[in-house]
DNA sequence: GTCAACATGATTGTCGACAATGTGTGAACC
DNA sequence: GGTTCACACATTGTCGACAATCATGTTGAC
């Protein structure tokens, strides 16, 4: 497309970032194969540092190799999304309740309750948008204040897929508020330091996510 | 060491395999730097390919990466084993509910009542290194009857470390009875289809594995 | 018209060479 | 004797070239 790709020297971190955003966003859909050349160019870059980079990412489960036809973007079936949502299931469980067995420090409490309000806010006003994005970002916080290194990087593999499942349309404002009432019974039992309950509400949480995704109509697996 | 390492062809896939199990063995120590010319030249592959294998085993959570600096073994301290520990908790724990929900076949069932069999002989022979070997495929029989990918993959991750501290004195004759009561009930869970009980004997078992670590000698730790 | 064999182009697999970076050693100076 | 600078060595970072492989389209025989 674009003629003038000179661009400047981009590290090779820098690289797989990028490559990463544009499955994000969708600009490298699920299923595309990716040139070694083509991006070599397009990043300004030799194919072999391409290559690496494509090794590091096949790792993180954002590619697929293939032998002799290098790779592609990973797309995922119904059945595999909810193979993950089984082990998110665990994981946010776990999440949660190691959130609740810390004594939280005050900037914590005070970022864990922005998110839920910030929930409260978009449900009642029905923003749709607003509530997703607060949504990832809530169950962003209590990973990171859970603190586990292991569980934000396997809930992250996890919860590859529904990113490029985070249509507007995957909460209805019904939807949003079951959705939200989960989260209210997270957050205090978080705040009140009660492990068991946190991981309880949790796992139930997103089982019923996980029940919402076997509804999704079949041509947003392609 | 060796001056003929001449050697035939190996696939960039047999490297990987031959590096993996070279950590497992403990023929590469944990901490030891790995220079890619070295393995080049004693594995016959150019130094491209070595690089290629690093970044996959790096994303596996074999090595390290240190910008400039190469890779080496990945080293746990015991505090990120403890905090794997957790992660393995969960996710042991997932594996026996999966394995619980399932109608087992004929097969199935015979392969894991063999491995508990087989820790049960163990455990009155007071064969520990027996013992040891029965017991990690008897987790692996679970994952397997299971069927989750990643689960298996996960768990495969956060059970690393315990490869290398798979050491005689790891079971007492004392703490391998205790090990295996557990067994005995998480097998049971299993065939008679109860999930919850699977489940929540798996997470005991594995929570008390990690309370083994908490008072293992420093020494192990390097 | 159909199929096989072959030729051709596109893409990946592999290597060696050179540049960049970091590390350690030794000499010069205070 | 101790500190600092500079040089040499070891190692990683990057690239371009060539070989191997795969996909595709073409030719020719039946």
């Amino acid at each position: 497309m674009n003629v003038d790709n000179a661009a400047e020297a981009l590290s090779t971190n820098d690289i797989a970032e990028k490559i990463k955003s544009r499955i994000h966003s969708g600009a490298y859909a699920p299923g595309q194969r990716l040139i070694e050349v083509d991006l070599a160019d397009e990043y300004a870059a030799g194919r072999g540092r391409i290559r690496e980079v494509f090794k590091t990412l096949v790792g993180e489960g954002y590619l697929e190799f293939e032998a002799n036809r290098g790779v592609h973007v990973r797309r995922f079936t119904r059945a595999e999304i909810l193979e993950m949502g089984r082990v998110r299931e665990v994981l946010e469980g776990l999440s949660a309740r190691l959130a609740a067995e810390l004594e939280l420090s005050a900037d914590q409490r005070t970022r864990l309750e922005a998110h839920q309000e910030a929930m409260n806010r978009a449900e009642q006003t029905h923003d749709v948008d607003a509530y997703n994005s607060e949504n990832f970002s809530y169950h962003a916080t209590i990973c990171a204040i859970a603190g586990n290194q292991h569980v934000e990087q396997f809930l992250h593999r996890v919860r590859l897929p529904l990113y490029r499942l985070q249509l507007p349309r995957n909460f209805s404002s019904d939807s949003m508020t079951t959705s939200n009432r989960d989260h209210k019974v997270i957050t205090a039992a978080i705040l009140s330091s009660n492990p068991d309950a946190a991981e309880a509400a949790m796992r139930a949480h997103v089982r019923a996510g996980n029940a919402h995704v076997m509804r999704i109509s079949e041509q947003y697996f392609s």
